[in-house]
DNA sequence: CCGTATCCGTCATGATACTG
DNA sequence: CAGTATCATGACGGATACGG
């Protein structure tokens, strides 16, 4: 008996190792937009109004303070361009870059999960 | 000036189109522990318990909100044994495990960023 | 052991108005 | 255009007690 514990704490172990690296991700990652302004910027850079219009949805409260916040974590950087009106634009860094397979595997996922969210509606009616 | 709006909202379009996928998932994913009960699922089915244990910080309510969620979107299936004390188990649907992909990678991007913050970490020492 | 019920605090999100 | 200020709401989270 103490020894199955064993064994079961040992795979335990290495299983909250790995929920420990998700809860990381998600610890930077987590929210409802993060995740979504990286995609886009990482696609093409932006400035803030055209940020709003593709996050249909958010207010500018809250896009503000998530670029603040990804730009701590270095996923994005805010350059400014003087001129007349000055310009800004938010840039997905490198490291954003890094995630490209996650966001990828996402998109997938979610394309098929709207499949399938469309037929089990489709056999309600 | 026309023509080149329209070519931009032709790339906005599948940008934007990319990002509801995007967005769907995590309608149905997100919060903060969703994605790690599924993953530990997927490793193993596990009890109530076992759960709480895993997923050091969860409380009892929370879990069992997000349990009854996973299970509404077919991500889960509660399973009742009868017996002595009767034993709840939660298993991973076939559902949860089209997920693996987002999940490994997540993981795999989990374990560089865990590296990268030591490695800011050390400098900052 | 498996949860539900309750209370309560904090934080994330949102809507809107407004300033440089 | 780019953001801040303000106010409101709900989600999330912790503690504890309780019932099947």
């Amino acid at each position: 008996m103490e020894i199955i514990e064993d064994q079961l704490v040992q795979t335990e172990e290495s299983c909250i190792t790995s929920v420990n690296y998700i809860s990381d991700a998600l610890y930077v990652l987590g929210g409802k937009w993060k995740l979504v302004i990286i995609f886009t910027l990482v696609e093409s850079p932006k400035r803030f109004g055209e940020l709003q219009k593709v996050l249909k949805g958010i207010g500018p409260k809250m896009l503000a303070k998530d670029l603040r916040e990804l730009e701590l974590n270095e996923f994005v950087v805010r350059r400014v361009y003087e001129g007349k009106p000055e310009k800004v634009v938010y840039e997905a860094t490198p490291y954003s870059k890094s995630l490209s397979k996650v966001l990828s595997e996402l998109k997938d996922w979610g394309m098929k999960h709207r499949e399938k969210i469309k037929q089990s509606m489709r056999k309600v009616s």
